[in-house]
DNA sequence: ACGGAAGGCTGAGCAAAATCAGTGCTTGCG
DNA sequence: CGCAAGCACTGATTTTGCTCAGCCTTCCGT
């Protein structure tokens, strides 16, 4: 029986098989809990160039604003992924951070996190691999906005964020629930809310996946995977990738 | 007077002002050379998988392919710059490379390069901040794919190369030389190269900037930064950020 | 020298997605 | 309670960029 732990040492575990000291000092690393309300952006308030966070519930989204009030979102954060983890080993400020729920995060110093390292470098390895992991996401997606059409980015969007939250135990295959209005999907995806809405009804009509009420549900995984060209690789791993 | 050194260390130049010591550390990173002809994909040919390479003429661009034969780039690679070096220290083959043109790169043993780093941890450093600015340019294009029009882009485009080719030495403010097709801009821009060309042709009548005969020439870098929203901090480093 | 492939360039027609201009529903608030 | 804000949703219209089809030039290999 599996007990229950974090949504990161989750994630991680699912890169490394993780020993229960290493998630002892997984679980150590969330000191200091934090709560930081829906809609107010994040890198102007808090000490963001401080500290890191690790996310522990709701949801936020990194994006750039254009002049002209368009803005692009590069990324959404789910439970289980870093805040900001860039900035504190760079100091760079490159994209601004907004919660889209209410959220809690737990700070961590980025000494304690060298620590942690030191203490167990295997703990080292599973987190460079979630961050490289981030990036082939932001790769993956910038594809998705350059050659694929609406319906496809959409239905790829819906597939990468179902894979990502059953790798914290939020969701299944079958669905999951998901706070992101219309238009923080437009601004995700590079469409215009409207043009989503459609979509949306698009891919309902044909039977292939719902958006309602806040809760996605995916009635033919097969035929989305096919639309959306997701790469199955993410959706089949189960266990750990490294022992 | 300086002394001409390798594009490599021209860029981590930029970042951190370098010892003559960390300076031959660098050049001798530079071991084997090799050669590869235009066009033939690096990843299937050579030991890709086993050394990364420090490009040092010529161009290549990083891609993937779709189904349905298009593809995107997600990001050219000129001298100085590293090739592989994420699927070095994680095994990740996750795109495709290809040189535009025949290029010499150095092979660079994994090994080497850890030692180095502990021999001049400054190097370290410099190199970090090299990969993390690829990584916002690949955000930065992520954005500009997703919310800037096709002339927006183009422009952007061409003052990234502008500014990247100044860094290693490649070319001025006014203008720099680019072995890149319509074709292969199409594929980096996410469009159709028929309308590449056209933005092109507007471009150069409306007086922003010419690009024929591999020669990008640029006429109003004020108007043509102001179309494409180019961020000046890019353009006015001289010397080195860190000393 | 010649044929073919690549690349630049152009027009015409079309398709995808944006924009504009709304409607209705819910929710939070003074 | 009643009002305003935010979100989902829709039709009509316009814009943007794509596709198709073709022409011309240059360069390269035989």
């Amino acid at each position: 029986m599996k007990v229950q732990h974090s949504p990161f040492a989750r994630k991680l575990g699912a890169f490394i098989a993780l020993s229960s000291t290493e998630i002892q000092v997984l679980d150590r690393l969330h000191s200091r809990r934090r709560t930081f309300p829906a809609g107010r952006d994040m890198s102007h308030e808090g000490q963001t160039d401080q500290a890191a966070y690790i996310l522990a519930s709701g949801w936020v989204c990194s994006y750039k604003l254009l002049p002209g009030g368009t803005r692009q979102i590069v990324d959404f954060q789910i439970p289980g992924d870093f805040l900001g983890l860039r900035s504190v080993l760079l100091r760079t400020t490159d994209h601004n951070i907004e919660p889209v729920t209410k959220i809690e995060a737990s700070e961590v110093m980025a000494s304690d996190l060298l620590d942690a390292f030191n203490d167990t470098p295997r703990l080292a390895a599973a987190v460079l691999w979630a961050a490289s992991r981030d990036e082939a996401m932001v790769v993956e997606h910038l594809v998705c906005i350059g050659r694929r059409d609406a319906k496809e980015r959409t239905a790829h969007f819906l597939l990468e964020l179902s894979v990502r939250l059953k790798l914290v135990g939020l969701g299944t295959a079958h669905g999951y629930s998901c706070p992101l209005s219309q238009y923080l999907i437009a601004d995700a995806l590079g469409l215009s809310a409207v043009h989503v809405n459609r979509v949306l009804r698009e891919l309902r009509e044909d039977g292939l996946v719902t958006f309602q009420q806040g809760k996605v549900t995916i009635h033919d995984l097969d035929a989305l995977v096919a639309l959306a060209d997701f790469d199955k690789a993410y959706l089949d791993h189960d266990g750990p990738m490294l022992r």
